[in-house]
DNA sequence: GAGACTGGCGTAAGCGCTTACTGGAAATGT
DNA sequence: ACATTTCCAGTAAGCGCTTACGCCAGTCTC
C-alpha cells in the first residue's frame, strides 16, 4: 500500500490501489493484462478504475516502458499555384497525402499504435525545431515526399528511426514509393502507340521531387524511343496543384502556342485545372487535347471525362511504410546501417476516356472492381 | 555534474550535461529558453546537442511538466454504402473529416501542440478502451460526429477536456458547428422561390446524425411553409456517402418512382453520387432534375454542372474546437461546469449550377473569390 | 511432515525530464 | 572596505507509470 495523498485533480495509478486495496504493481499488471493477479483482485481493481473514471498516462506509460506508441507522420503544407483563388481549396487539400495517411493509420492501429501528423511549411525557418519536437513525441517517423533535404534526413535518422515516401532511390534511409518509372512508360506506349500520338508533353510536379523527376523522364524517354515529340521545360512546370494545371495553360494559350496533342500531367489534381482550363477555351478533351493523370483518385472517375491516370496503391504505401518503421522500432539495432532498403509497389495504368479511349458502356454494377 | 553512466543508446539530457561540462538543470534550462543561462553556457550545451544529435524525450518532458502539447482527434472511419466497388475509395476519403483536420492542425501547430489522429469503427466492440488510449496520450480530445454516444463523451468527459464537432446542441460538452438550419432554409427558398421547384426531397446522411438532422428539418419546414412538397423516409435515408446517393436514385428508378424536380443532399459526396445516377439513365442536371450538396467540398466546382451546394467554414471550424479546447486545458479548472457552450459559425449559399442556375461565364480570373 | 516449489502480490528503483530551492560569486551600494 | 543585492548554476525532489526482485502463503513431493 502507497501512503501518497490523493491527488484533487485526475486520478493516479495511486489512487486505483489505493481504493482497490491493492499496491499499484498489481494495478499495473491488471492494467496491461498480464495474467499474475487472480480473479478476485483483478475485479477489485477493474471496479476501481472504472469508479474513479481513472485512464493511465500515456506519457509515464512510455517513459517507463521506452516506448510511446505513436508515429509521426510529417508533409508538407502545400500552397499551391495561386490563380486567383479558383482553386485555393483544392491545392491546400492533399488528397493524395491524406489517403497514405489512413493507410498508415489502419495498419497502426492494429499494433496499438497512434498517429501524430504534423504539417510543415519548408520555407520555415524553425523546420528542424519543428521535426525535433515532433521527432521526441513518437518512436518513429514516416516523412512525406519534400519535407527535408537528404542532409536533413540523415541528421534526424541518426536518432530516431525514419521512413521516406516516394524518397529518392539512393536515399539515407528507408523509402517506399509507387512504380512510377513503369506506368510511366507504359502510358507514354498507350498515348503514342495506341492513340497514335506524336506531339506530347509533361505538366511536371515541384521540381525538386524524386517521383516527379522519375515519372518526367520515364515518360519522355519513352515518346522518343517511340519517335514522338516530348515538350518539357520551364513552360511546362507546374507544382502538383489544379491552379498550376489551369496557369500553364492559360499561359501557353495566351502566347498562341500550338497545344500538343496530349498532355500528360504529374497528378490527378494537375490534370483537373488543366482539364478545367482546356474547357475555359472551348477546346475538348480528348478530342482536341487528351490529358491524363497520375495516383487515381477517387474524383478521377466522376470527371467529365472520366480520366486516363495512373492507380498507385496509396493507403498500400502507407501500410507498407508503417510496416518498415515498425520493424525498425521494435529491431533493438539501432541501425541496420548496410543496405538501405527501397521498397517499390506496383502501379497500373488505368484507361478511361480523357485520353481518348471510348467510354466504357456497361452499368457500373457490372464494371470490374479495376 | 551527474555520475551516471552514459547510455549507449539515444543521448539523454544527462550526456548532454556531462558533456557541456554542466548540469542537466542548465541544459533544460537552454532547451526551453529560459534566459538564466548565460551565452557562454548556452552556447557549449547548444554545441553538445548539436554534437550528440540529442532530441528531448516528449514522453519524459510532459510527465514532468504535466503538459503533452497534442491534442487527439478522433474521427469515424467510414465505410460507405457498398455499390459493387465503385466508390469504394470515395467513401473512404473522408474529405470532410479531413478539412477539418487541417484546421485544427494549423492553429495547434501555432500553440506548439501536434495532432493525435485516430479512426474509429463504431461497431468496434473495445471502443472505450480505444478512447481510453488514445485520451492517456493527449491532454485533451476532439471528437468528430458521431464516434461516440452522449453517454460515453460525458463519461471520458470526466477526465480529460472534450470538444464536439457537428454534435447535438445540448450535449454534454462545448460543441462547434456550421450554421446548418440557416442556410439549408436559404436553400430551400432558393429552389422553391427563385427557381419554383414544387416537389423536392432531401436524401439525409446518418440517421443518427444532429447536424444531418438538422439540415433535414430545416429544410422541410421552409419547403412546406412555402407550399411546396418535401419527399423523405426510409427511401431517401442515406449514409453520406456518394455510394448512398447513387443507390438511392438506382432504387427509385427501378421502382419507376416519379422523381423529384430537386434533390437536396446531406453533403456534396452524396450530390456526387446522385448526379453520377441521374447521368448514367440519361437524366439531365439540372434540366430534368436539380441537384444540390452541402459543404462545399473543393471538388464541387470542378463538376459538370457546378455543384450548388452551402460553404461551411470547415477549416475554421476545426480551428475554433481548437481554439476552444485549448482554453479548457489552459485553465486549471478542469470543469467550467455551468454553461457548455455551443458556438455556431455562419454557412453560406453557393450558388452554382446544378440548382438550375445560369452557369458563371465570366472567366475564373476575374470571378469574386465567394 | 519437512523441504522444495510455486503463484500472487508488494517494495522500490528507475525512465528522462522540469523546477523549487539554495549556495556561491559577481556586481552594486554606501 | 563591507553589506546587500543580483545572477548563475547545481542539487534534489518529484511527475505516474513498469518491472526486477523478493517475501510469504499455499502446494507438492517422498
Amino acid at each position: 500500500m502507497d501512503a501518497r495523498p490523493t491527488s484533487g485533480a485526475t486520478p493516479t495509478i495511486y489512487d486505483v490501489a489505493r481504493r482497490a486495496g491493492v499496491s499499484i504493481a498489481s494495478v499495473s499488471r491488471v492494467l496491461n493484462g498480464r495474467d499474475n493477479p487472480r480473479p478476485a483482485t483483478r475485479d477489485r481493481v477493474l471496479k476501481a478504475i472504472s469508479e474513479l473514471g481513472f485512464v493511465p498516462d500515456g506519457a509515464a506509460r512510455a517513459l517507463s516502458s521506452r516506448l510511446k506508441q505513436v508515429v509521426g507522420v510529417v508533409f508538407r503544407r502545400v500552397y499551391g499555384t495561386d490563380d486567383g483563388g479558383m482553386f485555393e481549396d483544392e491545392s491546400e487539400s492533399l488528397l493524395f497525402g491524406d489517403q497514405i495517411n489512413r493507410g498508415i493509420e489502419i495498419v497502426a492501429q492494429r499494433r496499438g499504435y497512434d498517429l501524430l501528423v504534423s504539417s510543415v511549411n519548408i520555407d520555415e525557418h524553425t523546420l528542424p525545431n519543428r521535426i525535433m519536437t515532433i521527432a521526441g513525441k513518437c518512436d518513429g517517423l514516416i516523412l512525406h515526399d519534400q519535407v527535408l533535404s537528404p542532409a536533413g534526413i540523415a541528421s534526424i535518422a541518426r536518432t530516431v528511426p525514419v521512413v521516406t515516401l516516394a524518397g529518392a532511390e539512393g536515399g539515407p534511409v528507408a523509402n517506399v514509393r509507387g512504380d512510377s518509372a513503369t506506368s510511366m512508360r507504359e502510358m507514354a506506349r498507350h498515348l503514342v502507340q495506341d492513340h497514335g500520338y506524336r506531339r506530347l508533353a509533361y505538366i511536371a510536379g515541384h521540381a525538386d521531387s524524386p517521383d516527379n523527376i522519375v515519372r518526367g523522364r520515364s515518360f519522355a524517354s519513352e515518346v522518343h524511343a517511340l519517335g514522338g515529340e516530348c515538350l518539357t521545360g520551364p513552360a511546362w512546370q507546374g507544382d502538383y496543384s489544379a491552379g498550376s494545371g489551369v496557369q500553364i495553360v492559360r499561359g501557353l494559350i495566351a502566347l498562341g502556342a500550338t497545344l500538343p496533342r496530349a498532355i500528360a500531367c504529374a497528378n490527378d489534381q494537375t490534370a483537373l485545372g488543366v482539364i478545367y482550363a482546356l474547357a475555359e477555351h472551348g477546346l475538348d478533351v480528348p478530342g482536341d487535347v487528351a490529358v491524363t493523370g497520375f495516383d487515381d483518385l477517387p474524383f478521377a472517375r466522376h470527371l467529365r471525362p472520366q480520366l486516363t491516370t495512373v492507380r498507385q496503391p496509396i493507403q498500400e504505401i502507407g501500410a507498407k511504410a508503417f510496416e518498415v518503421l515498425h520493424s525498425m522500432i521494435s529491431a533493438d539495432a539501432p541501425q541496420d546501417s548496410d543496405a538501405v532498403q527501397d521498397f517499390v509497389l506496383p502501379t497500373r495504368l488505368i484507361r478511361r476516356e480523357s485520353c481518348g479511349c471510348p467510354p466504357d458502356s456497361r452499368p457500373a454494377v457490372w464494371r470490374q472492381i479495376s
